[in-house]
DNA sequence: TCTCCTGTATGAACGGCGTTCACAAAGGGG
DNA sequence: CCCCTTTGTGAACGCCGTTCATACAGGAGA
């Protein structure tokens, strides 16, 4: 049972720790992997610890519990789709992006949103710093739509737009609630996104007569 | 341990299929009492047996397995959320019920979502039949918005709404997201579903230029 | 080189989970 | 009154995340 194929600088003091952080290292990628190919609940300490080729009590050795492994791979997962929208501008690209992000990584994004903390403990500081960049994306192409709109209630309606995409999203490729469609989830996307562009730009305070 | 209080109709050969229905009401209302008041999560199959004075063994005498009670707990929910809807007639109206209800009842609403089925197995029927009534809802309103709209892409945009709608209550409840207070909460969802209105009301197909 | 000695890896053990099943109890029919 | 079916029981099973006494490895000092 060889567990460590090559060490790179066996020799010096920092080996120790970096011997912790290759272990650290594999076990966030063969969990990542585990993820995105069956599902956060697939996720299981002996069998990571089997295909990582350590012990189970190795992995608390570098990780807290198993919570800390699963936040640590959805930190990873928010910096790869936070890249992967990037490129995209306006709201409908940034619409379509996230469609696209969540549909070729159906698992992997799911679990941004399956996972719970256990009692009431609070999520990692720098967690939620990603979560909240993520938001601030939207921020941009809201300001050309509503210049008049001040910070705090751009924020406000940023957090909203992403909200309405995320609904239509996660309930678009939920099997329970109705599985739809690729191309038919993005017509919906653009109509939504469209429809709520035209309605903004007309009175982003309220028009409505009735 | 005498677990039956009372028993309506000793005599008579229907007294055993009674027995049964009267353990699985009990095991039904004190699940959705557990559910309500502490988290899907926390719904133990010891927990419930000790509650309901009988063994382990008899609830699956009477229910397949957890997720059949579960189920038919969410059937329950669905019912009492299609019910207080139904006052509801207007876009922005149903918007703000469909928030009330699942700030009013936060864990057993969430529940409907939260609960996956094992394996790959297919829900019932008849709890797919109760989710497309819920969307089915949406589609009288939109039909004096967009009369030219014929009905399977009026269908699809209700779903579209529902779903925009759910994705601003569920990550605004959600605390590990953004904990938003429910008054900010109805005023973003006024902001949505005018906006969507307004848009919808310009040009049901595509307008923007860009 | 031999000997400590310290820090880490190990995996059997623990408590808790959903679920099962050999067995006991009960209750109507001959 | 007895039998036989039908139902209820709870200890046991397998799996889960997590822990901890123990074995081990590997550098410092003689």
């Amino acid at each position: 049972m060889n567990t460590v194929q090559e060490e790179s600088e066996p020799r010096s003091k920092i080996s120790t720790s970096t011997k912790h952080e290759v272990l650290q290292d594999r076990l966030l990628t063969l969990a990542e992997h585990t993820i995105a190919l069956k599902g956060l609940p697939a996720l299981r300490a002996r069998t990571l610890a089997e295909e990582a080729g350590c012990s189970v009590g190795a992995i608390y050795g570098v990780f807290a519990d198993l919570d800390a492994l699963i936040l640590a791979v959805n930190a990873r997962t928010l910096d790869q789709f936070t890249a992967s929208m990037q490129r995209a501008e306006d709201l409908p690209a940034m619409a379509g992006a996230y469609l696209d992000y969540a549909a070729a990584n159906r698992h992997r994004w799911q679990a941004l949103f399956q996972h719970r903390m256990p009692d009431g403990r609070p999520i990692p500081q720098s967690y939620a710093d990603k979560q909240a960049l993520a938001f601030s994306r939207i921020e941009a192409p809201l300001a050309t739509l509503c210049p008049a709109l001040p910070h705090p209630e751009r924020a406000a309606l940023a957090r909203t737009l992403f909200s309405a995409v995320h609904g239509v999203v996660i309930l678009g490729l939920d099997e329970k609630v109705a599985a739809v469609k690729l191309p038919d989830l993005h017509a919906q996307l653009r109509l939504l996104v469209d429809a709520l562009t035209r309605g903004l730009t007309l009175n982003p305070r309220r028009a409505a007569p009735a």
